[in-house]
DNA sequence: GTCTATAGATTGATAGAC
DNA sequence: GTCTATCAATCTATAGAC
């Protein structure tokens, strides 16, 4: 055999990587820089040494992978609205939401990096701790603002209110099914496992896509379904 | 005026009603029973003497509000079931949907109670302890495979495993309304509040209800959406 | 850069007087 | 039931030798 073990990446590294896992394992809070560099190898000094402070160390965590995510949606989205513009139509809705979601579900590296951070992902927007919360919330502003304009663009008819809250409501149905695809939050039963990030995918896509176009009525108009306000 | 301060609650109820929003605005974990009974202006040892343990405080301060929340989801189901049946026709997904989504929404008590109470469920997926989610998982089970079972009868053709993934990512979006629609989880430019708890339910119901009855495609068949898997 | 040792603060839980 | 006082464990961060 040529296969030649990769190298043991550098402490920084190999600090980060575990970091993910606990994180994702056991919460920011749960997970303690003594633990944390036990299972990484190294000393406990060393992480501070490194990174200079565990929110400094969470941050970079977070940014790690979601530095790349966002640069992706926000060049797919990007390449939709291009791609539509040729075509002298708009861009699709479908479309515009898929470049947003695959980027978070394709992520480069290990599997396992990927499905540890998912969880810390699915974790962020109801994060407890104001300061680690607005890390997500500010990094993924970008790419969301450029869809929300996108969206307005392929669902014109939508107030525009009423599309940005469905839009917080997709954001909702895949920061839970990011949770749901990797460490196992619920019970199998419950929750039958997903073979393949790719049907995650499709499966949240075809929701969302189905959700945000759902029939919305006007202002003094009576409610689609009767039975919504029962007497 | 002949309106009465409404009397004092007894010492367990106000220890309730405070660990019910510290908890929703910190979390479990940064909740330290020391503040918590300072804010309820109780001592320190009487939270330990009421509820014996700071994880025992907390089941209790859930099943508080998940208990009636999940009765009147099962009453409500089947109240729709028996209505169909009347009929001799099948369920509506929708009304089945807004039987279980309207209770968390409609709770009892004050206003303040049930939004910091909204905040507490909606990190309750992802709550990083599991003997806390658990917790959640455990009560929430039964009217969520009632429900799973209702669905069946009003979506016959669709795949059963398809059918309780989708209520899955319609549990999420569920969860992230509740978090967003109290303690304010995110800045006011992102997420435009909402007036009321029911307008709330409204959007959540259309939004979920039009992802349940997309459209899925069976094995083998051309994906629905040309640009899902860009080549 | 890596280590040991420890400071300094906070935590959950409890013992025991009243 | 309510209080004071305190224990034992845990945590982040840092000082200082090598």
């Amino acid at each position: 055999m040529d296969t030649q073990r990769p190298p043991r990446p550098d402490t920084k590294t190999r600090i980060l990587d575990v970091a993910e896992r606990l994180f994702a394992l056991a919460g920011f809070k749960r997970t303690s820089i003594k633990r944390l560099a036990c299972a990484a190898g190294v000393n406990q000094a060393a992480v501070n040494y490194h990174f200079g402070s565990k929110a400094a160390l969470i941050e970079k965590v977070i940014e790690r992978r979601m530095g790349p995510i966002n640069r992706q949606r926000i060049q797919r989205i990007e390449a939709v609205r291009r791609g539509a513009a040729t075509q002298g139509r708009r861009p699709r809705a479908e479309d515009l939401l898929h470049a947003f979601i695959a980027p978070a579900f394709a992520m480069n590296g290990s599997v396992e990096g990927k499905t540890y951070f998912l969880t810390i992902a699915g974790r962020a927007v109801s994060e407890p701790d104001a300061a680690i919360r607005t890390i997500f919330v500010e990094q993924i502003k970008p790419p969301f603002m450029l869809l929300f304009q996108a969206m307005r663009e392929a669902l014109p008819d939508m107030p525009e209110k009423l599309l940005l809250r469905r839009l917080h409501l997709a954001i909702g149905s895949m920061n839970h099914c990011m949770g749901l695809c990797s460490v196992n939050l619920l019970p199998p039963d419950l929750f039958p496992p997903v073979d393949d990030l790719e049907s995650m995918t499709d499966l949240l896509l075809d929701f969302v896509a189905s959700g945000m176009k759902a029939p919305h009525y006007r202002e003094n108009e009576p409610p689609l379904i009767a039975s919504r306000r029962p007497s």
